[in-house]
DNA sequence: TGGGACGTTTCCACTGAGTGGAAGGATGCG
DNA sequence: CGCATCCTTCCACTCAGTGGAAACGTCCCA
């Protein structure tokens, strides 16, 4: 019987929770499941079977739980993902092969950068972005440039929000950012050095759609030692340019 | 007040439903999510304001809701896509570079092939495949890898789904499929003209995991014109090769 | 072979969360 | 200005959802 403090929560918020708990993409059972979503066992048990029964969710032989195709296809068709991704796609690689490192597209979430797409050559530098991880704004060369070309508001979180220092080159201070957001809104480009990975340095630049709003960012994340190499920045300024035309954008 | 008949679904069936509205990724009014989810206004207008709440769906300053970044985030983190998509890529590059036609990776979900990825020449033959859609297993060349390496059961209920004939040369009799099947199978890979697009030819092959099974498919589709040219199952059968390598496939 | 530790599944009586019709706004159009 | 369309809020009724507990399975170790 239903004696105790019943959940606060409502139904949806709680089928919400199991969503949540899959975010990381792994494979949970029941038990894990309900510590995470904080849910009764029983309550869990019942809610998991009705999202399987949906196909959200797949059980797996070993009674483990793992998101479903059902879930991934009705995620890629969310249109600004999917907008973006086909209009970048051949842009990013034509970059990918005249540079052979990585290559990112990326656009604002809150105060994070999510990186929609990220090709990369064989022996790029080994970083820590993959597609759908949000990374800070502060450290990344496209979380930069979309930082650049948000509004004062998310400036003032981004500082409110105790930025970090990954490396000595990660900018926290107000004053140093704000110098670099104005130069990277009159260069129309980010240059940096070991922001956020060592021994890698980043290029990057702002994606414009047809109301010339920044909606995107594109950049390059290659060895410090080819830091000298012009490609870079011009194919990221191009590629950049290019998907801004292939959105609709007019200069 | 709640006077007449109750509707039969749980809470849960009705935000599945909301889900499966925006299964095309259009953007949606309240009115038209209602009439596709089959809900109340009231309801449905609950209903949505709860998946906005979490993130799952936001609302447009026209009032029109769609998909959020939350459940792209989501579904691009199930395991096997991610999984296959990230060990697929470096080898689906290297084929569009030497093709610049389309590249495709796809998995068997039912009776469909899903596209996992799609890369694309800039001049490729029109297609109607695209990443996140499902297609029929008879009709593309990666849809009969899938089907000649699934078990007798799928066969069975591809023949009883009353197969369509898209193009003369799609195959839809059991006696034919059995042969173009066995075919697949002992060469390893499916060669096919027109089956599904005019004016192209496919080439397809599977992908194996550690276990050995086939978990998925690659294929190129090709203009008619170049179907003589033998970079395509060469370079279809490698990138196969490579992909389940890279899955932990010893042969 | 037995027992106990742990995870899963089922059961069921209680109750407040969810429901949806209707009324009230907001907006647009002729 | 009146009518049509769409969105939002309200509220009293009631049954869907709840979760503790008990039954069930499975594995491991002695």
């Amino acid at each position: 019987m239903a004696g105790g403090a019943r959940d606060e929560r409502s139904v949806a918020d709680k089928l919400f929770a199991i969503a949540d708990a899959f975010a990381a993409g792994e494979e949970l059972t029941l038990s894990e499941v309900a510590a995470r979503a904080r849910l009764p066992l029983s309550t869990a048990h019942r809610l998991l079977g009705e999202w399987v029964e949906w196909g959200g969710l797949v059980r797996g032989d070993d009674g483990r739980y793992r998101l479903g195709m059902k879930l991934w296809r009705l995620g890629v068709r969310q249109p600004t993902a999917r907008r973006l991704r086909s209009a970048a796609l051949p842009y990013l690689e034509d970059l990918l092969e005249s540079t052979r490192e990585h290559v990112h597209l990326a656009v604002r979430d809150g105060l994070g950068a999510v990186y929609l797409e990220r090709l990369s050559g064989r022996d790029a530098v080994p970083v820590i972005s993959e597609v759908g991880s949000r990374l800070p704004l502060h450290a990344t060369g496209v979380g930069l440039v979309l930082l650049a070309h948000a509004g004062e508001d998310v400036l003032h979180e981004v500082l409110a929000s105790n930025p970090r220092k990954y490396l000595p080159n990660t900018l926290t201070e107000e004053r140093e950012l704000r110098i670099r957001l104005a130069e990277i809104r009159s260069l129309g480009l980010s240059q940096a050095v070991e922001e956020l990975t060592r021994g890698a340095f980043s290029v990057a630049a702002p994606v414009r759609d047809a109301s010339g709003e920044v909606v995107a960012a594109v950049s390059i994340i290659a060895h410090v030692e080819r830091r000298g190499e012009p490609q870079f920045a011009l194919g990221v300024r191009m590629a950049a340019r290019g998907i801004s035309t292939a959105l609709g954008w007019r200069p």
